[in-house]
DNA sequence: GAACACATGATTGTATACAACTTTGGATGA
DNA sequence: TCATCCAAAGTTGTATACAATCATGTGTTC
């Protein structure tokens, strides 16, 4: 590997897995090696550890001592307790970020749901989901809150692999729908309107899956036939 | 280094100095040397590293780049924040948790309230913070919600990282009242009155600290000159 | 005496080497 | 043929060595 030297510390390592991860390109259950992602980012596994113990604390990898890290396949208990988490954070975040989002926030949350759309017509299903969360964690970053926000930005790619596991075909569409809706609300400052968007947003969102018994596909071929 | 063959992973070493965070044996702001943890634990580097990686990760750790790692020192701004979450989150926590509260769940809890007492008679004010805060870690247990007791556990240790930091005497009374009084509705299985009891001792928590403006004295002597 | 430059020491950042563990495949025996 | 055991390969867990970086103190210069 003859990189340009880049600044490929544990973070930007963990960012670009966390990416890919998001976008669907790593599928859960994928195994992680440690020499594979190392020679790719052309990092030692001392580097390469630093990033899957980040991702793993922010469940998006699960270790397996002394088997390895895997891309994480939430249960269906895990994948009801994240919106659930959701559920409680998000929409009073939205009815703060009514109350201060600015013009240039505005501009931005269209832009969000502009690319969203392009992604979507182009038929990138991975970066429009990618998007679509990121217009979630957007609204905590305008309200300001930034613990709170790291949460939701947490949860909202624990929601990408729930997704990828859970999804039930159809939707997609009312999704652009209600986050055109959300926008109009918060462009108001009506926060709580906003709180109630988001309120049924995410429910709407959960019940767009299918989280209530034995159907999700495992990937891993032997944690198949184990459980 | 002849220890007893010690199973001391990375997570034993975080959860160890985590607890002594926690009960305010480790002040904000103490360097955390690698190597020097390494010798109590009898460990290299490697293993000490990726402790305190993952304590940065909660929060509890701010790691400089070259500096090396201290215990954190939440910023006034910060510390209003893990409040404002602890707001979003742990009311209706207490509600779920008063739905499915079992008797052993009760027997539980009134053995940390005792405990807590105890503490505090024996002049233990730290083991005693620490038991306040596990209160609140076990009503998200009992709950039933992982994902958001995880976050509250998180937040309830960087409370306590905030109260050694903002803490303005007195209180530490209406504490175990308040608990006493949540206890109650639990067992009655009142939620509503539980999610009650909870926003306002989480109100009461927040005004028993200094939260307005300067005046936490810095622990490390040369921070204190910079800011 | 003050300011700057540089050498020194200490600490972290990264790579590599080795140990421990798990899996896999084949050889052995019944 | 089947089961068991053992050896080999591959992967992760940990320790150590070296490089890079920053803080400190000294010496030179003005």
């Amino acid at each position: 590997m003859t990189r340009p030297r880049m600044e490929n510390s544990a973070d930007e390592i963990a960012a670009s897995l966390a990416h890919a991860i998001h976008e669907h390109r790593l599928a859960p259950g994928s195994k992680l090696s440690e020499d594979e992602v190392g020679e790719i980012f052309g990092v030692s596994r001392t580097v390469v550890r630093a990033a899957l113990q980040r991702l793993s604390h922010s469940r998006l990898v699960e270790l397996k001592r002394n088997h390895g890290a895997f891309v994480a396949q939430p249960s269906l208990r895990e994948a009801r307790e994240v919106f659930e988490a959701r559920a409680l954070l998000e929409p009073r975040t939205a009815r703060s970020a009514a109350e201060r989002i600015t013009q240039a926030d505005i501009t931005i949350l269209e832009r969000h749901i502009a690319d969203e759309h392009e992604a979507l017509d182009k038929g990138l299903t991975g970066r429009a989901l990618y998007l679509s969360g990121q217009f979630h964690v957007e609204i905590a970053r305008i309200a300001d809150q930034a613990t709170v926000a790291e949460f939701i930005t947490q949860l909202v790619a624990r929601s990408s692999l729930v997704i990828a596991l859970y999804w039930q075909r159809r939707a997609a569409l009312c999704e652009s729908h209600a986050h055109h809706a959300l926008l109009r609300a918060l462009a108001a400052r009506d926060g709580a309107r906003a709180e109630d968007l988001m309120k049924e947003h995410l429910v709407t969102l959960m019940t767009s899956l299918d989280l209530r018994g034995r159907n999700a596909v495992p990937t891993s071929l032997r944690e198949a036939l184990r459980g």
